[in-house]
RNA sequence: GGCUCGGUAGCUCAGUUGGUAGAGCAGAGGACUGAAAAUCCUUGUGUCGGCGGUUCAAUUCCGUCCCGAGCCA
């Protein structure tokens, strides 16, 4: 029943994650300049064309230092996806001159990533028939939706809150355009991720290199961290600049194109700012709270890619050097046949 | 100087017709199968401005002082 194929990743891609601002772009820049290897975004908002301050796109100079694939692909307005992320990536690896090429694949968004290395069961996208099939989940209640849900697929509520109104929505979605079970696909997902306790108890980002001694799988990962204090002194200095550099115009030129309803409008940063523009909160609290949003997006990073053995990490500023070494000397190896990066 | 309204969790505030208090936000932790920078879960002891008084009992009533805002001189 798998539509999909992992065979889209390489052993010899590396990814590089970490929390935003933590210099993956910077980093990967340098590798790619190296090693003359492609950046891959996997950066869920820098997939749009026009979200550029506010998601700290590389600049022109940097896209000329580098070639950079995946990045403002999509139309302002449009809705763009982890599954389309799979597809357009699939469509890239099948391209000629990328079937050998090892790929940086950068950015934060870890739902993508794992989207990447397991694949998601139901990759189809949605045909004219079944978007009909859903429509009618529209003028459900949420309390109709939940119920619902319990009548068709009792056992995905063993993993979604009652109060997760967007996955109850998701899974009575998948149900009635496919037929499928979210408790079904439960167990695919996160194979290449289990959970081992491992992960959980021990360590945390004081000691992050312990993670890769039992890597039982695959990709590799290159992780940045930062305390928290450090992370907070970047954030803080950022979030200054993208004002300075016309965030605020950023978000005015979307709403003037009718998109302050569009989903991107309501990431950090921009929901942020469109509270100001409408006069909610003023423009000290603005920055404020663009820097707090930002940390609670770090924080639910760093859980993400807390659980992912495949990661070996490198603090952002005093390993920098460090973790250079240790991608080309991976990425080399790999070219060298024979020299398996899995055991 | 007089009057009025305030002073309660890091912030904004609710509340107790007297039995020592609770929301939102922030903070901390977690989850995550086509929005993921989204969505959701768990987590709230603080001299209830100070000091006195009344009372079995005061953050709640009374007095007084301190601080802030407003109005009148």
């Amino acid at each position: 029943m798998t539509k999909f194929s992992t065979d889209i990743l390489k052993p010899q891609d590396l990814f590089i994650v970490g929390p935003t601002a933590s210099g993956k772009s910077s980093l990967a820049l340098q590798l790619a300049e190296k090693l003359l290897l492609p950046i891959v975004n996997c950066d869920s908002l820098q997939f749009f064309k026009t979200l550029k301050i506010g998601t700290a796109y590389p600049s022109d100079q940097d896209l000329s230092r580098a070639e950079h694939l995946l990045f403002g692909i999509a139309e302002a307005g449009t809705f763009f996806s982890a599954g389309q992320f799979v597809r357009e990536f699939e469509n890239l690896r099948a391209s000629e001159p990328r079937k050998q090429q090892s790929f940086l694949i950068t950015g934060g968004s870890g739902f993508y990533i794992r989207a990447l290395e397991t694949g998601m069961e139901n990759v189809l996208s949605l045909s004219e028939e079944m978007k009909h099939k859903i429509s009618f989940l529209t003028s459900l209640t949420n309390d109709e939706k939940l119920e619902l849900l319990r009548s068709v697929d009792p056992e995905a509520l063993k993993s979604i809150h009652i109060n997760d109104h967007y996955r109850i929505h998701r899974a009575l979605e998948i149900y009635f355009s496919q037929g499928l079970k979210t408790s079904d696909l439960k167990n695919n997902f996160g194979a290449a991720n289990k959970k081992l306790t491992y992960a959980k108890d021990s360590k945390t980002i004081s000691d992050p290199t312990q993670a890769q001694v039992s890597t039982p799988v695959a990709n590799l990962k290159l992780g940045l961290y930062l305390e928290k204090s450090e992370l907070l002194l970047r954030v803080t200095k950022r979030t200054h600049e993208m004002l300075k550099q016309g965030l605020i115009a950023e978000v005015e030129w979307h709403i003037e194109q009718g998109l302050q309803a569009w989903k991107p409008m309501q990431s950090v940063g921009y929901k942020e700012t469109r509270m100001y523009l409408s006069g909610q909160i003023s423009k000290q609290d603005l920055e404020t709270q663009i820097i707090a949003s930002t940390m609670y997006l770090a924080k639910r990073q760093m859980t993400w890619f807390r659980n992912d053995l495949n990661v070996a990490w490198f603090h952002a500023e005093n390993e920098l050097v460090k973790a250079l070494l240790w991608a080309t000397d991976h990425l080399g190896k790999e070219k060298v046949p024979g020299s398996a990066l899995r055991s």
